[in-house]
DNA sequence: AGCACGCCGACT
DNA sequence: GTCGGCGTGCTC
């Protein structure tokens, strides 16, 4: 009997694919459909790879492995167009492929929550019209209600969507008001693909030369692909370019794809494109509902959505009509998923670009090593923005040599001086420090005994309000404040180090007139969220905001004039490679923070190392030069970006197990450079022959217990990503089925960002 | 990942 | 005598 065989991605964490009988009146659905299909005991949603003739008589010699009375029947085809598209569909089979992980789930992953669940795509819209006997003559007392009324008597029976209208300044409750006034109804219908040209809201900015020659360089090469890197200073006026830069992508009726951070989704992102263009703009976030983020990803696919904003993963949306991405602080961390599907979207984007023949514009002030490696490489076009509107001048920057200074609670004199006078000429301070709590340890001053998580390698972190206790930062494991040392029965228990509580406290004391804003994870409940923080911010005068990362994160301060950077020497001394260069980041960033229009800004760093190098390269030569060393660096130590590096991590209660399973992931990878060497006759031996291959481990993770689990590390890194990716490429799915795993929890993480 | 099957300990 | 612990193995 012939029938068709459908290769079907199921989402579980299986690299194989698995075949399915199509039943016999149904119509072929063509790749990236989705199916309902019968899964052992279960059902599961799946993605159509591939369909074929399958002939049972012929079945003894078909390469397909599977038994012929194994095959079962497909459930239900969801559709027949598509869900995701070919091009999509290429992509996310890249990115499996790339990051080595199960293209079920991936595929599964880049679907919207109500999609995977198997929901049809709703492709009916709510539109708005007029009703035929409407007498609008009562809402002279309702202006609001009047004006939506007005905008929507411009359209005649047909209708207008919601959307459009929400993008002409409607509100949804006025409509629903007039609804029941009976003045306007609504009604569901297939939405009409018509694409209403782009139009600009306002006029662009007169862009000052460097500006206009970036849009240049960007307008000439759109259409065809081609990476390009912004590098501008905070300040320069990089989203100006990237509006300009988009103009005629959504003029030609082409759709942008804008990547931001998690952190960089705010109101103010979304209005300085809303303010731009009449264009229908949808975003893409975790904090959305399920519905709206259909919604919005609906509006991609269909093409309907001129520019679609979002964060990480919506670099996997389907855009018919894409014509330019868009990536802001391209070095930002949250680009990369740091835990299952370990995907970079910032190098998924550039790959999009290259299927999509589209530029793909990374905007950074203090773009990643990775990115200014690529642009040596002429691989990126490098574009440069050095000037600060307005002319404002970039804040200095000084280092605090700490060592035989007097300190309170890690606050150098000169830097209280600073902060002094600051306030007094009414200004704000920004003081950062990455720790939060009251003090990192408590220590017996009798014994030295110190306060350590049981669960954790780690001190566990004192604090006092909103209640008195041991904290550890790393698992969340808390325990009540001895009073006494439970080694030697001292009462001498000291809270040693200082956390953004103590140094509230601190400041508190010094300047008690003034307000202190504490920002970290452990107020923002309490202080209320960032609007409540930047308006109390913008209302006081001189104030102090205090905070660890978040608020080095966060949104502007136009009153601030000082930034201090209480403690640098954590992100320079660390064993991660890549701290020094997320810690300079972190200072540019605030850096731009401090001082904005006539007041000139400045940065205090804190140090016991004032003669650090790579620090005074920094300060004194700036982002770019520093930037250059670090590459130096890395391609000494044979590091990424000079090699392509692949981490594999495993954790069990039991560090003897974890171990093993790394010991015999070596092995077996050993074995098969051996069986590739004997192959190609291709010699890859030591470091320091040009392939390169070197393997790292086991070793302990930086932190070896967390949360009651041990953590090993096998680093692989080569000068070759082909044959790096092709010895992992068989050899990854096999150790899932090694013996030494049961009980292992093992990833592998494709261009670690972080080595912990 | 789920889920079922299976083989050893404390209970109505 | 059963309920249920989680080790093991499979999923077209």
């Amino acid at each position: 009997m012939s029938t068709i065989l459908v290769q079907v991605a199921v989402p579980v964490p299986l690299f194989e694919l698995f075949d399915y009988a199509l039943p016999a009146d149904t119509q072929v659905p063509t790749a990236g459909c989705r199916v309902r299909v019968p899964f052992g005991s279960r059902e599961l949603i799946g993605i159509v790879m591939q369909t074929r003739p399958f002939n049972s008589e012929e079945n003894e010699t078909d390469e397909s492995f599977v038994t012929e009375h194994k095959i079962k029947s497909i459930l239900e085809v969801i559709e027949f167009k598509p869900i995701i598209p070919a091009t999509t569909l290429d992509l996310l089979i890249w990115a499996a492929g790339y990051y080595h992980y199960p293209l079920g789930e991936v595929l599964s992953a880049a679907l919207p929550a109500l999609l995977r669940q198997g929901r049809h795509l709703d492709l009916l819209t709510q539109y708005w019209r007029v009703a035929p006997d409407a007498n609008s003559a009562e809402l002279s007392r309702s202006p609001k209600q009047r004006k939506t009324f007005d905008i929507l008597n411009l359209h005649d029976q047909r209708g207008a969507p919601e959307s459009i209208l929400i993008l002409m300044g409607v509100e949804r409750a006025s409509l629903l008001l007039l609804e029941k006034r009976g003045l306007v109804e609504s009604f569901m219908q297939p939405r009409e693909l018509i694409k209403h040209p782009v139009n600009l809201a306002h006029m662009p900015l007169l862009a000052n030369p460097e500006q206009q020659y970036a849009i240049d360089q960007i307008h000439a090469v759109l259409g065809r692909f081609q990476g390009v890197l912004l590098n501008g200073l905070t300040g320069s006026g990089k989203t100006e370019v990237y509006l300009q830069a988009m103009q005629p992508v959504l003029e030609a009726g082409q759709q942008v794809l804008v990547l931001v951070p998690e952190i960089g989704l705010t109101p103010q992102t979304i209005n300085r494109f809303k303010a731009r263009f009449h264009a229908e703009i949808v975003m893409l976030h975790s904090n959305m509902s399920d519905v709206a983020r259909l919604q919005a990803w609906q509006a991609a696919y269909t093409g309907h959505a001129n520019i679609v904003i979002g964060t990480r993963s919506a670099v996997f949306t389907p855009m018919p009509h894409l014509g330019l991405i868009i990536i802001d602080e391209e070095h930002d961390l949250s680009y990369k998923q740091q835990d299952t599907f370990r995907y970079h979207a910032r190098d998924v984007a550039l790959k999009r670009g290259f299927d999509q023949k589209c530029p793909v514009l990374l905007g950074s002030a203090t773009p990643s090593l990775e990115s200014l490696h690529l642009a040596a490489e002429k691989k990126l076009l490098h574009l440069h923005l050095n000037e600060r509107a307005g002319n404002a001048e970039f804040a200095r920057i000084h280092l605090i040599d700490l060592r035989n200074k007097k300190r309170e609670n890690g606050l150098s004199q000169p830097l209280l001086d600073a902060i002094a006078t600051r306030l007094k000429a009414d200004e704000q301070v920004l003081v950062f420090l990455n720790r939060r709590g009251f003090a990192p340890v408590l220590l017996c001053d009798a014994c030295g005994w110190q306060a350590d998580c049981p669960r954790c390698d780690a001190h566990l972190t004192v604090h006092y309000t909103p209640r008195q206790h041991l904290h550890c930062h790393h698992c969340g494991y808390q325990s009540r404040l001895p009073t006494e040392c439970p080694a030697c029965k001292s009462v001498n228990l000291i809270p040693t180090g200082a956390g953004t509580a103590r140094l509230e406290e601190t400041l508190i004391g010094h300047f008690p007139d003034h307000p202190i804003i504490r920002v970290d994870r452990d107020t923002t409940s309490r202080v209320g969220s960032w609007d409540k923080i930047y308006q109390r911010a913008n209302q006081t005068g001189a104030a102090i905001l205090l905070g660890t990362q978040m608020l080095a994160k966060g949104h502007h301060f136009p009153n601030v004039t000082l930034v201090a950077i209480v403690d640098v020497d954590g992100g320079f001394l660390s064993v991660d490679f890549r701290a020094p260069e997320r810690m300079a980041q972190l200072i540019l960033q605030v850096a731009g923070r401090a001082g904005r229009g006539t007041k000139t800004g400045q940065v205090l760093i804190q140090t016991r190392y004032p003669e650090n190098p790579l620090l005074l390269t920094l300060i004194r030569q700036g982002y770019g030069q520093f930037a250059q060393e670090m590459l130096q660096d890395r391609k000494s130590a044979r590091l990424p970006p000079y090699r392509h590096a692949v981490l594999i991590r495993a954790e069990s209660p039991n560090a003897e197990k974890t171990e093993a399973f790394l010991k015999a992931a070596i092995h077996a990878f050993k074995m098969g450079i051996e069986e590739y060497q004997q192959q190609t006759g291709q010699m890859i031996s030591t470091p320091h022959d040009p392939n390169g291959l070197e393997i790292w481990g086991p070793i302990p993770a930086p932190m070896e217990k967390r949360a009651g689990v041990f953590r090993g590390h096998v680093l692989i890194q080569c000068a070759h990503r082909r044959l790096l990716h092709h010895l992992i490429e068989p050899w990854w799915p096999a150790m899932m089925h090694l013996p030494e795993r049961r009980g292992i929890r093992a990833s592998l993480d494709v261009d670690p960002m972080e080595l912990s």
